[in-house]
RNA sequence: GGGAUCUUAGCUCAGCUGGGAGAGCAUCUGCCUUACAAGCAGAGGGUCACAGGUUCGAGCCCUGUAGGUCCCACCA
């Protein structure tokens, strides 16, 4: 036979996955050229770290994207997807640095040149391990476009970027308490601090007084408390709040700072609270936010005590050199000693740590680049209020207006050497600082040749904020950009809303006076198994690549997507990829069985024109035909309808729903006979239907699960003979809703059918008939459209409920009360069985369904009793129950009846 | 402290603008029926967290309570 060569009996992704990739990229199907006579489609990739492996983060939302990407090219839209990497510049540093480490060296004894070499290398060498691991997953990016944010293109975007905001004002450089990583040397942003809760200690601690003569007072103190004692070497004045009793009289004078000999003053604030410990806090303006502000208040010096790697500096008198925590352990020692020292309490309390290396951070007072938020984030906030731009799901806008509405001005330098370089120089004889696009050769100020650059670099965000303009080409005016700008669609974890998102959007509103997208689609975490978070530490991260590699990406895909509402939060089973690639599966073998069904006719010489148009055969088809084809356009619709929606998961159990069980449960059932016998008319309208549906299901399901449909697609068309016209799904047209594909009565027809069979199937498994046993039905009708329905379908019967032979009359002559029945809507259908009836479980099964109905007709006459109901429904709604009212009733008669007989 | 979100079948979750409770897995029963045992047919299983309210009608809207998760702020 013929069929060996066709196809596996089971699906082997593996078989196909890599193959069928290296044709579409060769083929250039990813590829998007300018072409005003098509409608642009453009999502730009969250670019990735050139330092990461692809994770089920990545996995789900780089789904997310192709599905809509291959959707709208299938529909006729220009689909650029934008691909990229990000270079990370602080993980990618830190990964740099580790390895000099090992090999013995550092980045200072390297210097910057041949450090950036390194990166440089680095990247070369492993950047593109993530891109390779995309394209497993089957993503159609147009990588011809690839970009890298640090690119010259990328470079000149961000150069231009900070020239503009600088010359507006919008960028400036200040002394500010700053995020200080004493392990990374650098700088973060509040974003990039995450508050761990700590055990720690609760010092409490007396300053004594100054007197009158300036004499330091052996008996009079002040007692507060902190959790950092070591700062107190920077503390330049101790705080009360202004209506606090208790210590009203003594704002104004001062107390004595041990170790560094120093008087500070008691000031008065509202920042303490009264009842928090003894309402009394000693104010560090350089090593902490808040007292930062009381200080500028109050005018207090600001006294810097920390040396970048955390270590005590001069200021810190005896202790200087020393590291943080050993210092701390040598006051409190001292203090004790000194009979200062009141009491230990444990504290548990939060505190900052870099989300990079998780080490303690540090507020330092530094000399860093900021933007300007407060005018630059309102049309941000203005264009998600006004829908310009819309979250999906709709409460992410919360968590927006929450960041936007408490925004503070932008930590952009970096004390990095990976990343932008900072276009600033400074004059060396005058001071000057000149920011410039261009190397500047001499001071504009004094003259001076002597110029040194800002040895910092630029928040890695700072380039990703500019992504979908400067991937197209900004600043210059290209047609690309001109064409794809904006885009449409922006995928993303909920998780980088601040990072990432608020940043694109204000920079496309500054930039291009243009949204950089009109949607935002997020998507949630994907968890393990047991709804912990996916982590390196804990070691429960599943590899994407391992599920690919077991199951296919189809199904790892396909798993993703279903079983989840937008934004929310997943957990990864196992369970669930096996059922995906069971799916998978099924669609394989429901191709396999048609195109074997095309072949055995091909065989047989029967010709079939698969090109034929509905019109050319609707005389042929049969009511089933007709409702698999009606049922496909429905769905059609839907599918269509929710992926505009952006509901994936919906959308793709509705495909799935419909393949499974009215295609290959139903239809396929159903037309099995007509397949298996000689009538070659209705064997072409039956091949013709199965092709029509499978294609248009496979269509539907390419977004999804773009491998299977793929190789089924191609194996069809080159089966009818069709290759050239089709080469590829991925780019033939989206099936839309036809309405000379609607066949309403041969819908209801069948569901009645399929309403008989269930009946059947029912009374025979009830009864424990085996499978293999057939037997004589009955149908009971009076009406002449269900007689003429059945009469018809006797053939389903037979096929789907092991009939041996069907009869259909008006009423019960000859059939005795040794017959089981199913009551349907309009007719009863009878199975004699004699030896197996049980008259009395007969009745119990009839009393349950009777139960039923009453319950059911209860409930709809109870509503059309109403005449609230009745007064303020929709119609629709009214005729609904009305319909059902004519159904219940009829069905609850016939029961009765058959239990009057019965007994 | 502010905010978001969740609580639906044994487990994990859907349920889109309010109109007769669903899926996958698991369980039970019977089938190797020539596309598929990664399958087919049938079945059991839910007072939709709790208490009120709005409505002709509430899993869905409003208020409150309890518990879980997350985000932001961060009181020294």
């Amino acid at each position: 036979m013929a069929e060996k060569e066709l196809m596996a009996k089971t699906y082997d992704p593996k078989q196909i996955e890599d193959r069928l990739y290296s044709k579409w990229v060769e083929k250039r199907y990813f590829h998007a050229e300018v072409d005003e006579t098509k409608k642009p489609f453009t999502i730009v990739i969250p670019p990735p770290n050139i330092t990461g492996q692809l994770h089920m983060g990545h996995a789900l939302d780089n789904t997310m994207q192709d599905i809509l990407i291959r959707f709208k090219r299938m529909q006729g839209y220009n689909a650029l997807w934008q691909p990229g990497t990000d270079h990370a510049s602080i993980a990618t540093e830190a990964k740099i640095v580790e390895t000099l480490k090992k090999e013995g060296t550092s980045k200072e004894e390297l210097g910057r040149e041949k450090f950036l070499e390194r990166a440089w290398a680095w990247k070369k060498e492993y950047g593109g391990r993530i891109v390779s691991q995309l394209k497993k997953l089957g993503s159609s990016c147009d990588w011809e476009r690839e970009r890298f944010t640090m690119d010259e293109g990328c470079n000149k975007a961000v150069t231009e970027v900070f020239t503009k905001l600088y010359d507006k004002g919008w960028i400036y450089k200040g002394s500010r308490i700053v995020n200080w990583c004493p392990v990374c040397q650098t700088s973060i942003s509040d974003a990039e601090v995450n508050y761990e809760e700590q055990q720690g200690h609760f010092w409490h601690i007396k300053y004594p007084f100054i007197e009158a003569d300036g004499s330091i007072s052996k008996t009079r103190f002040l007692e507060f408390a902190t959790t950092r004692p070591e700062t107190m070497l920077g503390d330049t004045g101790i705080a009360v709040n202004p209506d606090d009793e208790r210590y009203s009289d003594i704002v104004g004078g001062y107390v004595w700072l041990p170790f560094v000999d120093r008087k500070i003053p008691i000031i008065a604030d509202s920042y303490v609270e009264k009842d928090f410990g003894t309402g009394v806090v000693k104010i560090t303006p350089a090593h902490d936010p808040n007292d930062f502000e009381v200080g500028k208040r109050h005018n207090l010096p600001e006294i810097n005590i920390l040396n970048d790697d955390a270590t005590i500096n001069e200021n810190g008198g005896k202790f200087a050199g020393m590291d943080r925590y050993e210092a701390r352990k040598q006051i409190i020692k001292e203090l004790d000693e000194m009979g200062l020292l009141v009491r230990i309490e444990d504290y548990s309390h939060n505190v900052g740590t870099c989300y990079r290396c998780h080490s303690t951070v540090e507020p330092m007072i530094k000399k860093q680049w900021f933007v300007k938020m407060d005018e630059m984030i309102k049309p941000a906030v203005e264009g998600v209020k006004n829908g310009d731009i819309k979250l999906v799901p709709e409460r992410m806008e919360k968590t927006y207006f929450n960041w936007t509405d408490n925004i503070r001005d932008w930590c952009i330098s970096r004390q990095l050497w990976w990343g932008h370089r900072i276009p600033a120089w400074y004059c060396d004889d005058c001071g000057e600082i000149i920011v410039s696009k261009e190397a500047p050769h001499k001071c504009p100020k004094c003259g001076s040749a002597h110029l040194t650059q800002d040895p910092d670099t630029l928040d890695t965000w700072f380039s990703s904020a500019l992504w979908p303009f400067s991937t197209l080409g900004w600043p210059e005016k290209t047609k690309d950009l001109d064409y794809f700008y904006p885009t449409d669609v922006l995928v993303t974890g909920y998780d980088i809303i601040f990072f990432w998102v608020i940043r694109m959007i204000f920079s496309g509103y500054e930039q291009m006076g243009e949204r950089p997208f009109h949607t935002v689609l997020f998507h949630g975490l994907v968890r393990d198994d047991q709804g912990r978070k996916m982590s390196k530490s804990l070691g429960n991260g599943i590899d994407p690549l391992e599920v690919i590699d077991k199951y296919g990406a189809d199904a790892l895909r396909f798993m993703l997507i279903t079983g989840n509402a937008p934004g929310n939060d997943m957990r990864f089973y196992w369970s669930r990829v096996e059922a995906a690639r069971n799916f998978a599966n099924k669609v394989w073998n429901a191709s396999r069985f048609i195109m074997m069904n095309m072949q055995q006719m091909k065989d047989a010489g029967i010709d079939v024109d698969f090109e034929a148009s509905i019109d050319s055969v609707k005389g042929s088809l049969k009511d089933a035909d007709k409702w698999i084809l009606s049922k496909m356009n429905d769905v059609t619709k839907e599918v269509t309808e929710d992926l505009e929606k952006f509901e994936l998961g919906i959308a793709a159990q509705k495909v799935y729903d419909f393949i499974w069980e009215e295609l290959c449960d139903w239809y396929i059932e159903m037309v099995k006979p007509r397949l298996y016998g000689e009538d070659t008319e209705t064997k072409k309208a039956a091949i013709w239907t199965l092709n029509s549906v499978l294609t248009d299901a496979l269509k539907l399901l390419h977004p999804f699960m773009p491998f299977v449909t793929e190789e089924i697609f191609c194996n069809l068309k080159a089966e009818q003979g069709l290759a050239d016209k089709y080469e590829s799904i991925m780019i033939s047209d989206w099936p839309v809703f036809k309405a000379d594909y609607s066949f309403a009565a041969e819908e209801k027809a069948v569901e009645l059918i399929k309403e008989a069979v269930k009946g059947i199937r029912n009374v025979r498994t009830e009864l424990g008939v085996a499978p293999s046993r057939k037997a004589a039905v009955y149908v009971v009708t009076e009406s002449d459209e269900v007689k003429n329905i059945f009469t018809n379908s006797k053939v389903f019967f037979e096929a789907l409920g092991g009939a041996s032979s069907v009869t259909i009359q008006s009423d019960k002559t000859g059939i005795g009360d040794d017959a089981v029945s199913a009551v349907i809507h309009g007719a009863v259908i009878y199975i004699p069985f004699a030896e197996l009836v049980d008259i009395a479980k007969e009745i119990e099964r009839l009393e349950k369904e009777k139960t039923r109905l009453e319950g059911e007709l209860k409930r709809v006459n109870g509503m059309l009793a109403n005449p609230n109901f009745v007064n303020k429904a929709p119609e629709a709604k009214l005729n609904e129950e009305k319909e059902k009212l004519a159904k219940y009733t009829s069905m609850y008669e016939q029961v009765n009846e058959r239990l009057a007989a019965l007994k």
